[in-house]
DNA sequence: GTCAACAATATCGTTAGCCATCTTTTTGTT
DNA sequence: AACAAAAAGATGGCTAACGATATTGTTGAC
């Protein structure tokens, strides 16, 4: 993503075509949209850390948007709850509370068991295969160990259970949970043996949806999300906790 | 709110020198979230209807903001899903679909649901005569025909349920969800005999709540508001569908 | 009379520069 | 040596001006 931007500010400036100038250079620097994503992907590589002030003009340095982009950016952040701005002081990484965080996974636990109850009613036989087979490719990762393959394809996994019956609404609305506790979420494959738990939770809703037994994926979807906000909890007292 | 902003432009519109102003109002204008705020409120009044264009001269010229504030409050909208922004074209009231606006109703009722399922397992009894009292209020409304006043009491009533427990996040997500449809809300109180079912469905929450019994609560809860999206589809019907 | 091309206006997007505010550092006094 | 006050540096906020684009109105030809 950072080399995306810096890409694309570095040829826009080095371009030879007078014709390819003349389309590329309109847009000097990065969109506003850009910026935003490449700091929201920073917070969720955790290289911008809670409580962290982000500086204008050191976004400005990175990303080659001028100040009033970046500034939108921040606004938009600052409007999905990554961030807060405060007067004269500038934008800062937003710290999610414990509490907090639980609330957005009783959240998410309530809108992905709605998509996983949907999914076991309406899918067609062809989606519950991929689902299956993505859950099967999980299973080798958590044998050969391979946390990061593991968790795009958990992400993969939750996404299409949502999208397939057409739930994008809501599945956007999780996407915006997720969004505050990401980096916390990354590391959650790495600790303990989570994986091997997912997987046992994944294969419950699997076994439920392909017995079209609606209900049940709910319920056990309620389950796996809730079991994560768990171990999540557990995390943060092994690692800030007394 | 919105008086304080008229004011405010009355002011400065019949001052005669702009240093005038400047030395002598410190204060500058509206924050941006203010601005946000009240454009908000005139969608939800619909003043500003959906296709609607929002040209920034004409916010300026009703708030008293800069330009940039405006800007700014508009990307806070437009990551709300409030506004749409296209490129030298503006900002415009974003229209929501039946198909979104259903997978909303879906969502508020799972999360809202959470929260009646807590409340009848956490509420103090205090906290439950506070909700049958609200709930009582709302049946006079019915029977002397004052829909604005049980709309009011109707958001308090629901708004109450979740932060009584904490579910402060949870009650802010849904508030969200809230805001893209409240013009239809709005109406929707006027029209049919909406009002005796909603009270009908309170008191199923309500005698589930009292009893202690979490579940049925939450169930009751999840059919109130599927309830209300039915009763909301059947008026876009007779509205503008054939 | 209608349609198309061109011009004019209005609006949006961007940048640069100035002003207000906060933070930090330095200096002076107790 | 410690604390307070003032000044300097840094940071964010705001306005004004400029360039790009869409929309609208006008004129001319078919």
């Amino acid at each position: 993503m950072a080399n995306d931007i810096v890409d694309n500010f570095v040829a826009s400036g080095n371009s030879a075509r007078m014709d390819d100038i003349a389309k590329a250079l309109p847009k000097s620097g990065p969109p506003a949209a850009e910026i935003a994503d490449w700091v929201r992907s920073q917070i969720r590589a955790n290289r911008f850390v809670p409580g962290q002030r982000l500086v204008e003009v050191d976004i400005i340095r990175r990303t080659g948007g001028s100040r009033f982009k970046v500034r939108e950016a921040f606004q938009r952040l600052a409007a999905e709850g990554l961030l807060e701005i405060e007067e004269f002081k500038g934008a800062f990484v937003r710290e999610a509370s414990l509490d907090e965080v639980a609330q957005l996974y009783r959240a998410r636990a309530a809108l992905e068991g709605i998509c996983a109850g949907d999914f076991a009613r309406q899918a067609s036989d062809a989606d519950k295969e991929k689902l299956r087979i993505i859950a099967e490719k999980m299973e080798t990762c958590v044998e050969s160990g391979s946390p990061e393959q593991f968790g795009r394809l958990n992400s993969e996994w939750h996404a299409m259970l949502m999208h397939v019956t057409g739930n994008h609404v809501i599945a956007d609305i999780v996407s915006r949970l997720n969004t505050p506790v990401h980096h916390l979420l990354f590391e959650s494959f790495y600790r303990g043996d989570r994986m091997t738990e997912a997987t046992k939770d994944h294969r419950a809703i699997l076994d439920a949806i392909l017995e079209g037994d609606a209900p049940a994926a709910e319920q056990a979807m309620r389950r796996h999300v809730e079991n994560g906000l768990q171990f999540l909890t557990s995390l943060d007292k092994a690692l800030f906790g007394t």
